[in-house]
DNA sequence: GTCTAAATGAAAAATATTATCATTTACACT
DNA sequence: AGTGTAAATGATAATATTTTTCATTTAGAC
């Protein structure tokens, strides 16, 4: 389930942040969409309601909501990086390339079961302490291809 | 297999792309390097030989590799893209959390099947045409978990 | 050898992110 | 409710990364 506002707050209180407007403002723009966000897309969309606020302010709460796990932060090829709600859940990610629209899917159980047994074997051959994985899927999206045969 | 300085130089030829001495040395510092490079450190590798080249060339260089899909770009959280030889291989990444070590591995055949229906279903259900994947696992190597243990 | 389009390097611009610091504010404690 | 204090904010500047611009150079076809 992805974490909703309140779990967000409640979170954010119990590691003894404060919660001022303007996080609250940050978290409800993040919660409230579906989609992942860049920084300076979250700063429209919250400067809306609260123009005085800063885009620093959206990146210092987007980096503690990151460091807390609260949130999940996702880096592809355009070289910005975008965030959603919802790390609680264990997700994966399907990416255009075109647009740079990312949908989030869960991956079956058989899978999980294998890349945990693959893990495992990296760890021992490499030495690594293994925190997570992430599977990623790269191609286009229905519009993105749409333009593409229609530019050609 | 790892293209080699040799293929790659071959694949620019037969883009109709010109050889110049600069995009020799990019291509033989990233060839002739096992570790995923930030195009910075790529500049100061390929400076030593060839002191008058700039920056600029290098990210130049790197993108047209990238868009002939002979090099594998790589971004992580720390922001910073890097880049290895080999993309003709398919294979996945092992990053460390810490110091940005990248470790290169091929996933079983096993998991390689799984994701492959994986890839079809997700195709169908969200109309994507998807084009590549990617395994990566996050952690620590064995020398930032060291550190992590001693300065605690 | 000559020609030309492609590639380069220097400098500036654009973009993204972080640091600094004076001011404001949440909230723990009365 | 009022007060004190550390944490958070916003403005500004600084830093880092990447791209653009453009005059000059050069690889490679002829």
């Amino acid at each position: 389930m992805r974490p909703s506002y309140k779990s967000i707050i409640t979170a954010l209180k119990r590691h003894g942040h404060k919660l001022t407007l303007q996080r609250r403002a940050v978290i409800d723009v993040i919660t409230s969409s579906q989609d992942h966000l860049t920084p300076a897309a979250m700063f429209e969309k919250v400067r809306q309601d609260h123009p005085g606020i800063g885009l620093v302010t959206v990146y210092r709460t987007l980096k503690l909501l990151t460091e807390l796990n609260l949130i999940c932060e996702l880096r592809t090829a355009d070289n910005c990086p975008s965030y959603t709600a919802g790390t609680s859940e264990h997700h994966h990610h399907l990416v255009c390339s075109g647009c740079g629209k990312v949908v989030d899917f869960a991956s079956p159980r058989l899978i999980e079961r294998d890349v945990a047994k693959l893990e495992g074997k990296l760890s021992r051959e490499n030495g690594f302490r293994i925190d997570e994985h992430l599977l990623e899927f790269t191609g286009l999206c229905e519009l993105c291809q749409k333009a593409q045969a229609s530019s050609v």
